[in-house]
DNA sequence: TATGAATGAGATTTCATTCAT
DNA sequence: AATGAATGAAATCTCATTCAT
């Protein structure tokens, strides 16, 4: 019965969004999930594994998400609004999983090789986007993943603060900050 | 001794980068300020308390910090060279505050009214750059809010990468990135 | 294994009546009913609610022995010997749960409407018994519960004088109070 | 200046009486009786000296207030009126002493051997009183003790009844107890 | 004599993990 | 495979006592 395996990811992450890193025990977990307490240790190791599992689980669900209906190989700004929408209504529909990865990211069980690593994995078209971009000229003469960041990751901050209530955002809004993202990372 | 309280203070910023909000045990902190661990509830009532405050000392500090030789009514090219490379050598210098900040905002803690009262008072000049810039045509039509985190706030997850070893960053792409983040705010 | 339970509240009250309200920790009542000390919490929310369910408890226990063998709608001068004896053997038999009620009602913890329902909850029949007496005639013009102390709740700090060695009985002054007890609450 | 220690004594007192043993802590003593907390060591060698200093202290009050016009050599209804009368007016004037009482009674910090001694030093009147009435052969045959047990310090719990409010009492009830009080002691 | 900041042992409570069923 | 009662180490917080001022 792999749900099971399924729920108790999903439990982790809404209970340390809403909870935080603290306020998320094993029993709490169990309780949403609606399993037996034992029962996590069936599918995780530990305490860590199954946090680390979270934030695998959810990098893996945001790359296919963002990638939806973007062609990588044609850099245009047509290409790139579809990719800042696609990350955009991917972070407000899943405030949880964006709540938990900052939190992931910033906490000691963050680990660099390990992250550059599953970057490289799920995220390669991305920067392959960036990359033929700027080789064609189009994009500032950067590292992919810095192109990446500037135009994308800086969403995440913005969600948050959406998320939280403090900014309140409407369509002429988004417009200007996709706007705002083009331009950050145009050539001239 | 009042020092007690600060030496309380950069203890727990410092154990949070390092371990984690979970990390951070009362005992450890006493351990690491020097003092009896009765002692941090003299001058905290509470963990929640404590983590408060250092939120709040810190920002105190950033703001301080980023405003210095800054003439927030002038908004030119030049001011904003200034702003952003204040901020970035502040959060280059103290990355513990950093780690600190985004975990914290990141937890059920944080409260956002408290949070927008603290940003008014902590971030007025700040704001009150991009609103003159803008209203003199300069910037984007945007609250300041939204110019200040798209101008500055995203150095912060640079940063903390940059820190967590995931990208390094040399004199050339540093005048890109303040180049990128002047283009993005720029009307036109 | 319900029988933990009992075995946590019949620590808890051995370590009250030995060692007072505040040398009763619950590490010693874990040690002393042989359970880890986190077990005790799986019965009991928090300390405050074990100490209440030890004297609800008790009551119980109480009513329930002192009302042996008697017949509470005949008040006559021997079922009043039976109530009075139960009384005082059940006091000479479990010190600890007079010492233990003193301080209890005694204590902050004591709430009068919930300890008026748990009297009239369990000790129905004894209230009985001197209504009935009262209305044949036979006992003073008094509330059951003022007629009730008068002749036996007196009993408990009489026993734990007797407890503390302060007095010595014989059954020659046992005939004494209990004759004493019986004019006390007759009428004439 | 020794009305210092009077001070910490009553607010000893008073804490115990309203938030119990477990309640009282020598800051609290301290701040009820504004001083320093290090000034109750100059007075008091520790916590235990203080509690039972409050015992005894009280103990010569309630001595002296229940003597008040009373003449020991003369057992007679009259006599006994106002031993009982000043008792039970002592004690609904000072509920707090009477809850201290209680609950240091029933405490490990009583110990039988000392109070016997200031028993004897402080009620011997009320014990003389006794003593002349059964010699005279108005009183049953018992030790001065017990008969002061029967009519005098079962208006403790009594009392506390009321203070704690599961009793009410008029001056009719009042009359009712008094002569309660006188028969169970009376020969015959 | 009086103060009150500081101490650190100890209290209550939580929670990751195990294991008999 | 699944359960959830039990564990006990560790966390937060309190408080009797000391001591420099």
């Amino acid at each position: 019965m792999p749900d099971k395996r399924e729920r108790i990811l999903a439990a982790a992450e809404t209970l340390i969004a809403h909870c935080g890193f603290q306020g998320m025990s094993m029993q709490l977990v169990a309780k949403q999930a609606n399993v037996a307490t034992g029962t996590i240790y069936r599918y995780f190791a530990d305490k860590e594994t199954l946090l680390r599992c979270v934030h695998e689980e959810r990098l893996l669900e945001v790359s296919a998400t963002i990638l939806h209906n973007v062609n990588t190989t044609e850099p245009s700004h047509a290409q790139f609004r579809q990719l800042w929408l696609n990350t955009l209504h991917y972070l407000q529909a899943n405030p949880d999983s964006l709540c938990y990865r900052i939190q992931y990211e910033a906490s000691p069980l963050f680990d660099r090789e390990e992250e550059r690593q599953m970057s490289d994995r799920y995220f390669k078209p991305v920067f392959e986007f960036f990359e033929h971009g700027r080789d064609a000229g189009l994009f500032r003469d950067m590292p992919a993943e810095l192109l990446g960041f500037l135009a994308l990751e800086n969403l995440m901050l913005l969600s948050q603060k959406c998320t939280k209530g403090c900014i309140e955002l409407d369509d002429y809004l988004y417009q200007q900050l996709l706007d705002a993202s083009w331009n950050a990372i145009l050539k001239r």
